[in-house]
DNA sequence: ATCCTGCGGA
DNA sequence: TCCGCCGGAT
């Protein structure tokens, strides 16, 4: 018989679920300071991010308004710990220009809009690509997309679910054909997943031993 | 030296 | 498909 990935994506989520318990993402105190978040962590580690978002906020420069407002080399400054601080500065602005323009900063307005709309328009923004954009979607607005991210692809390769010739819509279309559409159960997984990456499915030294997908294989 | 909740451009 | 961007932690 073939293989219930439904039932296995379910298990796999379980097992990190019981051992790391809620990982309570996207850490933030706005919809809008999670959109700027996630730009800075585009290739870069989180605790740098939080450094740049407290640099924004110690001089009230995170709002749509202060930050559209600000010149290039002020906001560069200020978000210099997250790294590749020229081109974020471009790209915050491109989201700032975006928000104000498109929705009048408004993200009950960004809300209501379609969602296979809203995610072109987000694709369209210079420095949002697909994974900045159903970040956005699912952590910023609640909307039921499956994030992707490297740590994704290379777990489930490695545990058999599917080749490493996936690219992020195939992934993506793996894990939302098979999953309940549940926002909650979308944002958790993935959390969960980031942890699984991070401490233990590492590219170079993989910690298998103690992982909680140990022995976790599609045959 | 390598990695980190990638993307745009060539 | 590869390259530049970039700082901080391990």
């Amino acid at each position: 018989m073939t293989l219930d990935y439904a039932f296995l994506l379910m298990q796999a989520y379980r097992r990190m679920l019981a051992v790391f318990g809620e990982l309570d993402w996207w850490p933030g105190d706005s919809p809008w300071e999670i959109m700027v978040g996630a730009v800075l962590t585009q290739n870069t580690a989180w605790s740098n991010v939080q450094l740049a978002i407290a640099n924004l906020k110690a001089y009230n420069m995170l709002a749509a308004s202060a930050m559209s407002a600000a010149p290039d080399e002020q906001l560069a400054e200020l978000i210099r710990p997250s790294g590749y601080y020229r081109q974020k500065t471009k790209k915050l602005k491109a989201l700032t220009a975006f928000f104000q323009q498109e929705y009048d900063s408004s993200i009950e307005n960004m809300c209501a809009e379609e969602l296979p709309v809203l995610r072109d328009k987000l694709l369209g923004v210079y420095g949002i690509g697909p994974e900045t954009a159903d970040s956005i979607l699912l952590y910023a607005l609640g909307k039921p997309v499956f994030v992707i991210d490297a740590y994704t692809k290379r777990i489930f390769c490695r545990h058999g679910f599917f080749p490493e010739t996936y690219t992020y819509y195939d992934i993506q279309d793996f894990f939302e054909r098979r999953l309940p559409v549940d926002v909650r159960l979308y944002n958790e997984f993935h959390a969960q997943i980031v942890y699984t990456g991070k401490q233990y499915c590492r590219s170079r030294k993989p910690r298998c031993t103690g992982c909680p997908l140990e022995g976790f294989d599609c045959a």
